[in-house]
RNA sequence: GCCCGGGUGGCGGAACUGGUAGACGCGCUAGACUCAAAAUCUAGUGGUAGCAAUACCGUGCGGGUUCGAUUCCCGCCCCGGGCACCA
């Protein structure tokens, strides 16, 4: 009987839904495992190859777990709001639900093809009211709290009120308005109105007018990690600075403990880097100058105080406040130009000119430290929301400040004396202290800490820690994403009651934006006569929090019970691409936090461990069009010609070999294409790329499923190469696989006949499968699955050549083979004589003592040098153990009170050996 | 520019804490079966020389440590990814 892929997989699928044998319960004496994949956005291109890499390994994970004894949570659902849904309803007036909804369905089949054991009984789906209810409720939490800098953790805002009441603020400084100190009595006497506001400036979740990155062609505003140089992450939009009234999470008050956290998770180091990178945390000092003739005093944040006699100018944003206090009559007109040039530069312009552009302001400061004056200047370099929005420029040390000098001639005085060559500035911090006063002589790490301390002995400053991380832009102008439970009242902002959520979405006629750039919902009078706000949560509100409600997903009282998330507690392995590095998974883990801190969870980092998956990339083939003709010329002979490549879809390939008549009716501008061949064919070029639809380049893995089997499909991927890698897909490899499976039902059927006996295993057939045994389980367990694929090859090709085809030895081997091709161990299980699933069997245990190496090998150092390497029969007796040798006497001497006689010379491990 | 990864046959990739480099698969070559093809099976497959046994060379390049280096150290080169005026 042959290996009827088709027939097995589509049984199995069917018989496992049926019996609901992926359904967990948040129960059971086992111990819990929970396996996550990050949730897909339905995209209307539905999934290539590339996609279901993660999904394989994660399903791969979950499998073994299970086999091994764990009550495994593997669940799948959907990011289903977003951008390109409505993006598509404004081009074709379908509503988003609907396209989402088949989206949705195309993905879940693609997925059931594979054979996934998620449980689709837990699935979610952000967009449904049922879900972002409780995205709407964490919400509120956030907005009703506010994070004690003293405990370090988010508090209900209730507790601040009292604290006001109390005390005013001052053991807690307010993070929106740093400089704003009230007392107890000044507090109460407040209205309702400015207490509101003040609250506002303490709330985890807040409304503020500030700086936003806008995009005009998406008619949103976006977050920092969805702008990429200055253009739109999706889209490529250009994206400007414009002030705007929006709604921010206070992420910055958990800079530092979302840094500490990294220590405890485990992530790939490039992860954890990135992460670090984007908090970008850093440690110096707020030093405060007088400024010459004036009253105001201007602070500037270094990390580098060690170097203070270098500073050769001073450096104000443009935007700083204290520009219009300190220009001067003869620079007014110059300052003024100044600013409104920048003021009117985007964030891309800066980026990608790198100008340098400044102006001087005609005022001056005072070193703290040695009474010199300092030339104030405005530059667009410096950044107003960072530090204090001033910088010491010392040429000689950085980068930015020496080219600056240089270009407006300022003078530079050097700090470091052979360190800096005069071309070009030396961030070192190795060099020795001249020119500067009481630190000469000193090393500038060394001087780092004296002068520190001097500066804040003296009062002129403090020591500071910064972070790059701005608060997270959380409101977007659009429709399709969650309703802010909020309602506004003499503008101020107020929530809804926690029983009036869900605040649904409603219909609406146009996805046109409102009257004034707000978001569809202003269209809405219904909507905008209750007051309530029109902006909508952006794309990761959903995703925020999903794994957790995962773990009880149809509860209507909580987001989730406190019994289910104490018994499934973090996700055991998060699989998922590092594109989400600075975006999702800071998000997740500042909600998680929160959640942690309000008592509602018992974790605080959400994910134990992350694998990130490489990408599977396209091997995308190419063809030449001769200039401003419709003739295309074989790869060998483009060089004649001035030619345009163009991509052509793989699926017309044959290898390098171009299809020609498959091409000419691919496109009717091909028609009438014509060739110019090399040997008779039109060889193509080849490139490996990003997977894309654009580049036709895809494979749908629904084709590769329909004609090589969902089972080798899976093996495929794993074996391609190491999970972590990206690896371009290249269809031909498949058949290895394939053929392995073949081999394996080899092993049970001859032609017609079911050929497995129960005869006893051999020592030589024990030894192969306990062997796998063993490196499947580790294999599987480190994620190394490439390997662990291999090894079923290496073991189903020995036992073919051996002729085993005992029950004793396949039997386990199926076991050990469900979790990489689930379809054909099932049912090769039952052909066995099994009428439960074999995937409520037990994972096969491997013994030790038919793993013993038939040579075993030992180097000998003698003396401290090794002279040779012993190597003898495991299991001959050690009387005959055989070894030839470099340095014979030694050894032999060696050997005569060992009892052994004869040697061969073998190299291997190194034991050392006093003689 | 800075910070992470990584460079191993024609290709994807193996190699445990330094110990027979190239597992496994693809591809290729030859053979068996077949009228033929497909499928399957067998053998070979890093390079050079040789009928052969074998010898020499080989893990990006140049040095070093070591009895022994793909693995450790120093200096370069190249590729992939991330960050990029963050003072």
């Amino acid at each position: 009987m042959d290996y009827k892929f088709r027939e097995i997989e589509k049984k199995w699928q069917k018989k496992w839904k049926d019996s609901k044998i992926y359904h967990v319960k948040n129960d059971s004496s086992k111990p819990k495992s929970y396996v996550l994949d990050m949730f897909p956005y339905p995209s209307g291109t539905g999934l290539h190859v590339g996609h279901p890499l993660g999904y394989i390994a994660s399903d791969v994970y979950s499998r073994y777990k299970r086999l091994k004894g764990f009550n495994v949570l593997h669940p799948m659902g959907f990011d289903a709001f977003g951008l390109p849904a409505e993006q598509y309803a404004i081009e074709t007036g379908q509503h988003p639900a609907t396209t989402t909804d088949n989206n949705i369905e195309t993905f879940k089949k693609q997925m059931d093809n594979i054979g996934f054991c998620f449980d689709w009984s837990r699935e979610v789906r952000t967009s449904e009211p049922n879900y972002y209810h409780w995205t709407q409720w964490i919400f509120l939490k956030l907005f009703n709290s506010w994070y004690n800098r003293q405990e370090k953790q988010a508090q209900s805002i209730d507790t601040l009120v009292q604290l006001f009441e109390k005390e005013g603020n001052k053991n807690h400084e307010c993070p929106g308005d740093e400089q704003h100190k009230f007392t107890s009595e000044q507090w109460k006497s407040l209205n309702e109105k400015t207490q509101q506001d003040i609250l506002m400036n303490y709330r985890l979740a807040y409304s503020g007018v500030g700086e936003v990155n806008w995009c005009e062609a998406l008619g949103t505003v976006l977050a920092n990690d969805e702008v990429v140089n200055g253009v739109s992450e999706r889209g490529g939009h250009p994206v400007i600075k414009k002030k705007l009234r929006q709604w921010y999470l206070r992420i910055t008050e958990y800079a530092d403990r979302l840094l500490e956290g990294l220590k405890s998770v485990d992530f790939s180091e490039a992860m954890k880097e990135m992460q670090s990178n984007w908090i970008g945390r850093s440690e110096g000092v707020d030093i405060k100058f007088n400024i010459k003739n004036h009253e105001e005093n201007m602070v500037v944040y270094t990390t580098r105080p060690d170097t203070i006699f270098g500073v050769d100018f001073m450096v104000l944003a443009p935007e700083h406040e204290l520009i219009n206090q300190i220009k001067t009559k003869e620079e007014e007109n110059k300052v003024d130009q100044y600013v409104a040039y920048a003021r009117g530069r985007s964030e891309r312009e800066r980026i990608a000119e790198k100008k340098i552009t400044g102006c001087f302001t005609g005022s001056y400061a005072i070193n703290p430290l040695n009474g010199k004056e300092i030339p104030i200047w405005i530059s667009e370099y410096v950044l107003s929301g960072y530090g204090t929005g001033a910088v010491m420029a010392v040429p000689c040390g950085d980068e930015r400040d020496h080219r600056f000098a240089k270009h407006f001639n300022i003078p530079i005085t050097n700090i470091i004396g052979s360190y800096y060559n005069g071309e070009e500035a030396n961030p070192t911090k190795d060099a020795t202290l001249q020119n500067s006063e009481f630190l000469n002589g000193i090393k500038m790490e060394d001087a780092l800490p004296l002068i520190s301390d001097k500066i804040e002995e003296k009062g002129l400053g403090q020591r500071k820690i910064n972070f790059k991380m701005r608060d997270a832009s959380f409101s977007r102008q659009r429709y399709w994403g969650e309703p802010f439970p909020i309602k506004w009242k003499n503008g101020n902002a107020y929530a809804l009651d926690e029983k009036d959520l869900p605040l649904e979405l409603p219909h609406v006629e146009t996805y046109q934006p409102g009257p004034e750039g707000e978001g569809p919902l202003a269209n809405i009078s219904d909507w905008t006569s209750k007051n309530l706000e029109t902006n909508t949560m952006p794309g990761y509100a959903g995703s925020s929090w999903y794994f957790l409600r995962y773990m009880d997903p149809h509860n209507n009282q909580e987001f989730a019970s406190k019994e289910a998330t104490e018994y499934w507690n973090q996700v055991d392995v998060y699989v998922g691409g590092t594109e989400h590095a600075v975006g999702h998974l800071l998000y997740s883990r500042l909600w998680t936090k929160v959640l942690f801190d309000l008592g509602y969870i018992n974790f605080e980092e959400p994910f134990k461990k992350l694998i990130n998956q490489g990408k599977i990339t396209g091997d995308s083939r190419l063809v030449y069009r001769i200039h401003g003709t419709n003739k295309f010329v074989s790869k060998g002979l483009k060089n004649d010609y001035k030619t345009d490549p163009l991509h052509v879809n793989v699926n017309f390939v044959d290898g390098f070999e171009l299809d020609t008549e498959a091409f000419k009716s691919w496109k009717p501008e091909f028609k009438d294409a014509e060739f110019i061949l090399e040997d008779g064919k039109y060889i193509c070029d080849s490139a490996i790329e990003k997977m894309s639809k654009s580049l036709y380049n895809t494979v749908n893995p629904d084709a590769v499923v329909e004609e090589y089997g969902a089972d080798t499909f899976r093996m495929y991927e794993m074996f391609l190469g190491p999970i972590e890698q990206s690896k371009p897909w290249d269809t031909k490899g498949i058949e290895g696989v394939s053929r392995f499976l073949k081999k394996l039902w080899r092993l049970f059927y001859d032609r017609e006949e079911w050929i497995v006996n129960n005869e006893k295993a051999t020592e030589a057939e024990l030894r192969i499968l306990h062997k796998t045994i063993k490196k499947i389980t580790e294999d599987s367990e480190n994620f190394s699955f490439n390997t662990a694929v291999s090894q079923f090859m290496i073991c189903v090709n020995e036992l073919t050549s051996l002729k085993s085809h005992k029950k004793e030895i396949l039997e386990p081997l199926i076991i050990s083979l469900t979790p990489y091709a689930p379809h054909i161990s099932e049912e090769l299980w039952h052909l066995l004589g099994h009428e439960d699933s074999i995937l409520n069997t037990d994972f096969p245990i491997y013994d030790e003592k038919y793993l013993k190496e038939s040579t075993v090998t030992y180097p000998i150092a003698i003396n401290g040098k090794t002279r040779l390497t012993l190597s003898f029969d495991a299991e001959a007796d050690k009387e005959t153990i055989k070894a030839t040798v470099l340095d014979n006497e030694v050894v032999e001497k060696w050997i005569e009170g060992k009892n052994i006689r004869k040697f061969i010379l073998v190299p291997g491990r190194m034991i050392n050996v006093v003689v």
